[in-house]
DNA sequence: CGCACGATGCTCT
DNA sequence: GAGCATCGTGCGC
């Protein structure tokens, strides 16, 4: 199984987000490697109200109108970070948030990464497990993502994509969540059924 | 259980 | 100076 390759972010970013569920996001870090299943997406477009790039482009918001397959990391409520996927072609300020995924691998380093040593380093439980990648703030902290990784390219680095090993599921639409604009587009996607998926 | 709220810092007006 | 693409805790039922 090898990186997803250019041709799979070069999709219109509703697509996209929905291919994204299934794949698995990985990173090499030089702590270790952790990894997961995407479960749960949110497309931001450049028309809509709610997305970061839709009065114009700023400091911040500059790494979504990169060329697509390249990162985007925001800070949030002064405390959490988010991690996007940018989509659409250089000069269109587009984007995924990666909003929940299902741990595969390197439970260990992120329980860690997630708790520290605040928690008691017994018997990894379902309950545990499931709470360290369910939400888009959880993730990018499990995962190791940094705020310095804005602008690195899934396509080039320790972070990337592979493809989905199941395309058996179902997928479901809503509104997004915790915005106060384009509360009713219906461009959250998750998949039925999934414990990992946000609350 | 569920709901309400505070933490906390940066970006944009 | 306001407003966040969130999370965990603490309280009440």
């Amino acid at each position: 199984m090898s990186k997803l390759s250019i041709d799979f972010y070069q999709k219109d970013t509703l697509t996209l987000a929905q291919n994204l569920l299934g794949c698995y996001l990985i990173h090499e870090s030089e702590d270790g490697l952790t990894a997961g299943k995407i479960v749960e997406t949110e497309a931001y477009l450049h028309d809509d109200p709610a997305c970061h790039a839709y009065q114009r482009k700023t400091a911040r918001n500059a790494p979504m109108f990169g060329p697509a397959g390249q990162v985007y990391v925001y800070q949030i409520y002064g405390i959490h970070y988010c991690f996007n996927v940018v989509t659409a072609e250089e000069g269109i300020g587009e984007a995924v948030l990666i909003r929940a995924i299902e741990p595969t691998q390197g439970f260990e380093l992120m329980q860690q990464r997630r708790f520290g040593g605040k928690l008691e380093a017994t018997t990894q439980t379902q309950q545990l497990i499931q709470s360290l990648c369910n939400g888009p703030g959880k993730l990018v902290q499990a995962m190791g993502i940094y705020r310095d990784m804005n602008f690195w390219s899934l396509l080039e680095s320790n972070l990337y994509l592979l493809p989905t090993d199941n395309h058996d599921f179902d997928t479901i639409v809503t509104t997004r969540i915790g915005i106060t604009k384009g509360t009713d587009l219906p461009y959250r996607f998750y998949v039925k059924g999934n414990r990992f998926v946000s609350k």
